[in-house]
RNA sequence: GCUCGGGUGGCGGAACAGGUAGACGCGCGGGACUUAAAAUCCCGUUUCCCUAAAGGAAGUACGGGUUCGAUUCCCGUCUCGAGCACCA
């Protein structure tokens, strides 16, 4: 067998383990489960670069671990193929997105396979399978035939619902046991309205409890891609994918009543083992906030205002209210007089854009409408403005205004020369004229019945006066707003509606699948319907499912993939349960991570699956990030180019004085005046940079980069390049390929690199340059085996105590490194590992067999080909994870360091079972502690048995 | 502005319950092998002082504190990153 060469064996290894599917996993099992899930992919065109494998080697690591000891595991790996770059390339080609996506697939496929991955690839989805879409539509079908029955805090068939409303009616948004808190937009009914109403009276009732409904809302409508996003979709005003505007548009739009889940999508969190920072995120994205409503009468008029305030205790503290300018009751309040101001101010921040209206937050707005409200407890006149602080979309859309403990209510409140109270007062002095108090503790002043209490029970009193007074209740709030479901797109999923009399009719689920039907262009029609409309006789609904519609409930779909008759079997549910670990990006954190469990969720309330939560512990992994490197240039005349090595220009940077060595140049090619800002920066390709930081010019003047009579201009040996961290990206010219990395050293080398990079949750920059040591170790792990004449030394003799020892100090720091992802520590372990064993020259049976087994996760190539050169016949990855032995790691002495106060000074060995006493003397005894101590006054000795000692004098 | 993470050599990063700071790797310097180079192997490598060696001082963003002892715990400041952001 000739030396290392990862290229031959790597590709021999993985068609022999797809040949014996070896790493199928078994619906049918004596052994314990164990789920490791990576985040669905979407396969761009773009093909994989070097970070996306990172949480992929992860998790393969562990599904090879937990196979080692035992476990039957399910690694699943397949496709999320509908989405909106394969159709944004489909409108700019013409050809068809199923086509491309197809060859993204192959290519993303041909990429994973030679990293060496034990996925279970029999299990393979793709959302934009018919077999597989079918299911996201009949789950969708269950959704619409559903809703959420408040009191029972679980949905359930609305068949449950229309009971109650044949036998009791409707209350009106006082009815809590159907509405929970939330305001319905219906009047109440009674019993016999209701079986009195017609089919399509019923039906629009309906839509306001089923869990997939349709309503017109206000949307993010997105011009450039042609379609409405959801909330997480939109960044700062602008679409997520491509940055184009978005607008607020109302529309009649299909929505998931995931609000409905606010409390247990909240509650949910507390069981399930995430990192604080994605649970908080989805706290914070929830926004669950508890309060009170109050509602104000108006002065002169029937109406009432009704506000939601999180601070009751500060009622006594209300100098005005604010109304959203879409408030509705606005236009009723507002006296004549000031109905041409009020129009004119509510039709300009109605215009306002959504992202005019937040980068604009400083700019304090309103108008004052002419009305007032009277304060429910003192009976005083408090007038009503209209603010566009206010949102139209939270809470009622009115608050109460107390500018002296809401930073926002005193902006305002400042900028029109509104009184200003103080109701609180905290500790210390504090101006409430300049700045208001919003801290949450402190004791009430000014506020009557209040007075002399502290905030936390201030609150809980005024609620309870409030609600005896019957001037309002306790209320809960939340952020979440239901999930936009339609997408006015043609590559999703059709949703599973058609229309009668302009009502929608759910498709029975023997109708399912309803497939995508072929049309003439992607685009939208003439008269602006989606590219559904374009079809030949279409009678569906024309909207399409978002992206996360597919990943909502994939992870179930892989415990029994094939099955034609279920989404899966009950049995396959019941044994594989959950996820055990899923590893993946953070940015899906307020996306699919919560869509996926609003959709376990429904599942289980309707029974459909054994658990509620579908990730039982989830770990984050870090960005890879792009190294950039970056050539300094100058051009000079039209023809001349000057490239300026990093150390020069950096220097003229700071000081920003034309150096003498560009003074020179400039002279000699007539160039006129020249200041720093005429330095351009180009990324140029990586693999021209040698090293860290040095330039291959001659590569350099090759590359498409370079401009003919470019001159190199240099102050050292070499060319210096600037680098940047920055995505990974092919527009910087900064993308690594792991294919070129398998082929270079090979996938094991790729898979412990990656590994070794850092801590899996840290983002880090990609470094090719520290890749030489891995590829090294493993040839030096090779030559455990094998001598310099390429022949076997494995030895059958017994293993000495030292070499034990080694073993098994590695075994046991692997299995807490990987029990504790903490994949960087365990690479390094095996390197010392190696050093050590090389270093006795061992190269016993009993101890690299072992050291193969625990290695084997990590470059599961590798040690496969060693293990079967070594004599066996059957896969490592068949092998058992061998027990670590505390008994080989008993020590019975230890070199304690000894420090005088504090400052380690010498070591001094001791047995362990050693006396305080005899530590002392011999310490005391000491050469080198006598120089410390002498002539000083020994004040404490401390002995910490098998740690240290420590003198202070 | 609020919330959550970070800040350790030239670089990536170690240090599990407060106990020898800088493991492991890269890079760099020196050496061996070689006609030479590559590959490989060996030695050194936090900084400063003194240096042949030995030795000493400082040192984990900064300033304090608790402790015999702090990268680790506490308080304050600076700084980088991520998320949320007129949510009443």
């Amino acid at each position: 067998m000739a030396s290392y060469n990862p290229a031959s064996l790597e590709k021999k290894w993985q068609q022999t383990w797809a040949e014996k599917g070896l790493y199928r996993a078994e619906n049918e099992s004596d052994k314990p489960k164990f789920y490791v899930l990576d985040m669905f992919p979407y396969p761009s065109g773009a093909g994989l670069h070097v970070g996306h494998p990172l949480g992929y080697i992860a998790s393969d690591i562990y599904a090879r671990y937990k196979r080692l000891q035992g476990f039957n595991v399910l690694h699943p790996m397949g496709y999320d193929a509908f989405g909106l770059p394969a159709e944004q390339y489909a409108i700019q080609t013409g050809q068809h997105p199923a086509i491309t996506t197809e060859e993204n697939i192959k290519r993303y496929r041909e990429q994973l396979d030679k990293i060496g991955f034990s996925f279970d690839w029999d299990r393979q989805v793709k959302t934009c399978d018919a077999d597989y879409y079918h299911w996201t539509q009949w789950i969708f079908l269950k959704l619409y035939d559903a809703w959420f029955n408040p009191s029972k805090q679980k949905a359930e068939p609305i068949s449950e619902l229309l009971n109650i409303l044949s036998t009791q009616g409707y209350a009106g948004n006082s009815d809590d046991a159907l509405t929970g808190s939330f305001e319905l937009d219906i009047p109440a009914f009674s019993a016999a309205d209701w079986n009195s109403f017609t089919e399509a009276q019923q039906e629009e009732v309906l839509l306001n409890f089923r869990l997939a409904y349709l309503s017109e809302t206000y949307v993010n409508w997105c011009p450039a891609l042609g379609t409405v996003l959801a909330n997480e979709e939109v960044k700062d005003g602008v679409s997520e994918r491509g940055g184009h505007p978005v607008e607020r548009k109302k529309m009649k739009q299909w929505s998931l009543r995931i609000t409905a889940y606010s409390e247990r999508l909240l509650e949910g969190l507390n069981r399930i083992d995430w990192s604080e920072s994605i649970k908080d995120t989805q706290r914070n994205w929830i926004g669950k906030s508890e309060g009170c409503s109050i509602f104000f009468d108006v002065e002169g008029s029937n109406e009432k205002i009704e506000v939601f305030t999180t601070r009751p205790d500060t009622l006594f503290g209300v100098s005005f209210l604010t109304l959203a300018p879409e408030h509705s009751l606005v236009s009723d309040i507002t006296p004549a007089e000031r109905r041409m101001v009020v129009n004119e101010y509510i039709n300009k921040a109605k215009n306002r854009t959504e992202r005019e209206r937040m980068s604009d937050v400083k700019h304090i707005s309103g108008e004052f409408t002419g009305a007032y409200a009277i304060h429910p407890f003192t009976g005083k006149k408090v007038p009503i403005w209209v603010g566009d602080y206010v949102l139209a979309g939270y809470g009622t859309g009115a608050v109460m205004a107390v500018p002296g403990h809401d930073s926002r209510d005193h902006a305002f409140a400042k900028h029109f020369g509104l009184e200003i109270i103080q109701v609180v007062k905290g500790q210390g002095e504090h101006d409430i004229q300049a700045e208001s108090y919003d801290a949450k503790d402190g004791e009430l002043i000014n506020s009557d019945f209040l007075n002399g209490m502290q905030v936390k029970a201030a609150v809980k009193k005024m609620i309870g006066e409030i609600e005896a007074k019957g001037l309002g209740k306790g209320k809960t709030n939340y952020r979440l707003r239901d999930a936009i479901f339609g997408r006015q797109r043609y590559w999703g999923e059709p949703i599973p509606i058609r229309y009668e009399n302009g009502l929608p009719k759910a498709l029975t689920t023997d109708q399912l699948p309803l497939e995508l039907p072929e049309v003439d262009k992607f685009l939208p029609t003439e008269d602006g319907e989606p590219p559904l409309a374009r079809a030949k006789d279409w009678k569906f609904e024309t909207t399409t499912m978002p992206g996360w519609a597919g990943s909502s409930w994939y992870f179930l779909r892989y415990m029994d993939p094939q099955n034609p008759g279920a989404f899966a079997d009950r049995k396959a549910l019941d044994y594989w349960q959950d996820v055990d670990l899923y590893i993946g990006g953070s940015e899906h954190a307020t996306g699919h991570l919560l869509y996926a469990r609003f959709w376990m969720k429904f599942l289980f309330d309707l029974g459909l699956v054994p658990v509620d939560e579908p990730f039982k512990k989830l770990i984050n992994q870090g960005m890879i990030q792009g190294y950039s490197a970056v050539v300094n240039k100058l051009p000079l005349l039209e023809k001349y180019t000057l490239y300026i090595s990093n150390e020069l220009a950096a220097e003229w940077k700071k000081t920003d004085v034309i150096p003498d060595f560009l003074k020179a140049e400039l002279a000699k090619h007539g160039a006129g005046e020249v200041s720093v800002n005429h330095l351009i920066q180009e990324r140029i390709d990586i693999r021209l940079a040698k090293g860290e930081f040095d330039l291959d010019i001659e590569g350099f003047k090759q590359s498409f980069h370079y401009e003919a009579n470019g001159e190199f201009i240099q102050s050292g040996k070499t060319f210096l390049l600037a680098r940047e961290v920055e995505k990974m990206s092919k527009r910087w010219y900064n993308v690594v390929n792991p294919d070129d990395i398998c082929e270079e050293y090979g996938a094991d080398t790729l898979r412990m690199y990656e590994m070794f990079l850092g801590p899996l949750e840290m983002s880090k920059p990609w470094n090719t340059n520290g890749i030489e040591g891995v590829y090294r170790f493993l040839g030096k792990f090779w030559k455990l085996f094998y001598d310099e004449n390429d022949q076997l030394k494995i030895q059958d003799s017994p293993a000495e105590k030292a070499e034990l020892k080694i073993l098994h100090k590695a075994i046991k720091k692997v299995k807490e490194d990987i029990e504790s992802f903490s994949f960087n520590t365990s690479i390094s372990t095996f390197m010392i590992t190696c050093n050590e064993l090389g270093n006795l020259k061992c190269a016993k049976r009993e101890i690299l067999e072992p050291l193969l087994v625990i290695m084997a996760p990590f470059a599961p190539h590798i040690t496969e080909e060693l293990w079967q050169a070594i004599g066996h016949s059957t896969s490592v990855h068949q092998a058992t994870f061998p027990e670590f032995k505390e008994e080989y790691l008993v020590e019975n002495s230890y070199s304690y360091p000894v420090s005088i106060n504090g400052k380690t000074r010498t070591q001094i060995e001791f047995a362990l079972d050693v006396s305080e006493e005899e530590v002392k003397a011999t310490v005391l005894a000491d050469e080198t502690v006598q120089k410390w101590v002498e002539g000083k006054e020994l004040r404490k000795f401390i002995f910490v048995k098998g740690r240290i000692i420590n003198l202070v004098v």
